[in-house]
DNA sequence: AAAATCCTCAACCGCCATTTT
DNA sequence: CAAAATGGCGGTTGAGGATTT
């Protein structure tokens, strides 16, 4: 009944490769190819699982892979990618020749995430964070949105006392020169206990807006009283500080005022992952080796977050 | 100079679809 | 057709180097 198992897994080695083993692997692979993984380790003289040989093969000693930096192209064409197919590394890898999905999802997660978090964008829906309050604004009563406000500006407020605290000198020369205008100094003296009490806020804002399931409206208008997404918007303009350019005020209830990259990225409601994902999967059935197209436009020396990057356009019809 | 913290990335884990027997 | 292995994938971990305190 089925097959034999592909190796015993209490003699096997693990963790780090040596220089032997790789050389094993390699001249092993070089002579025979890697038909069958199973065989490979015990063939070669290496005592590792065929699955751990295969990881090391595909993800460190393959010939054709490329090692080092990401360009600013490869970076500007994994968040494109990302954009449409989400966490689908081997399909964002598959598109960027000599890197592995391992590759992309390391530098995802180590670079990308915080560059684009960093602008105010949320990387999992590549959305302006201010876009993602205002969509949940609009499902929720006033108190509930007065709350989620208050949260989402404590938040900001959480993250702007992390930097300022890590970079201290440059929040001096900051206090040093102050800009035109701006005479206060609202963190300089922030102590561990005020960033406890904004994180204790948040979470009691959050769970507040959480906790009134019976305000909740349904396609119903709310804007009349209290709170609306403009005077949300009001509130949040008034924080002392916009990532990037993207101005919180300008972004609320108003989906057209929003960034350049937001509408190139995602415009609303007509990002919707499942139909571009279908426009990759058909770039990718494409058999004549081309460069996509997306390939081509991430190679034209524009950097990373040129607001003028355009998704691929492709034919609605290569649905998955 | 030492300790603590952060960051990177290779490697592993577990799941799933496919393949093989 | 069923059972079990393989190959592939995304998520997670942890060692070790870099940076900060």
């Amino acid at each position: 009944m089925g097959r034999i198992p592909c190796c015993e897994k209490d003699n096997v080695k693990r963790g780090q490769w040596t220089p032997e083993e790789d050389n094993k692997l390699s001249s092993y692979i070089a002579q025979h190819g890697t038909r069958n993984w199973r065989l490979i380790p015990k063939n070669a003289g290496l005592q590792r699982c065929g699955k751990s040989c295969r990881l090391r093969w595909t993800n460190y000693l393959r010939p054709d892979l490329k090692h080092g930096q990401f360009s600013d192209a490869e970076e500007q064409a994994i968040v494109k990618l990302h954009s449409v197919v989400g966490n689908r590394w081997s399909l964002i890898a598959a598109q960027l020749p000599g890197r592995t999905d391992n590759d992309v999802k390391n530098h995802w997660n180590t670079k990308l995430k915080k560059k684009l978090s960093g602008m105010g964008i949320d990387p999992v829906t590549h959305k302006p964070f201010s876009h993602l309050m205002a969509d949940i604004a609009t499902t929720l009563a006033p108190p509930q949105v007065a709350h989620l406000a208050e949260a989402a500006l404590g938040c900001l407020k959480d993250e702007m006392l992390h930097l300022l605290t890590k970079k201290r000198i440059d929040f001096q020369l900051l206090q040093s020169n102050p800009a035109p205008g701006n005479t206060t100094a609202p963190y300089s003296t922030a102590k561990p206990e005020d960033k406890y009490e904004t994180v204790e806020k948040i979470k009691l804002g959050l769970s507040r807006a959480i906790q009134e399931p019976e305000m909740v409206l349904s396609n119903k208008p709310w804007d009349t009283n209290g709170v609306t997404s403009e005077n949300f918007a009001g509130n949040c303009s008034g924080f002392p500080g916009t990532i990037s350019g993207y101005q919180c005020a300008s972004s609320f209830g108003n989906e057209g005022g929003g960034s350049p990259w937001s509408q190139s990225m995602c415009t609303g409601s007509t990002c919707t992952a499942g139909d571009q994902q279908g426009r990759l999967h058909g770039k990718l059935e494409d058999e004549n080796g081309e460069e996509p197209e997306g390939g081509k436009d991430t190679r034209n020396g524009s950097s990373i977050f040129n607001t003028d990057c355009v998704l691929w356009d492709l034919p609605s019809d290569d649905l998955l």
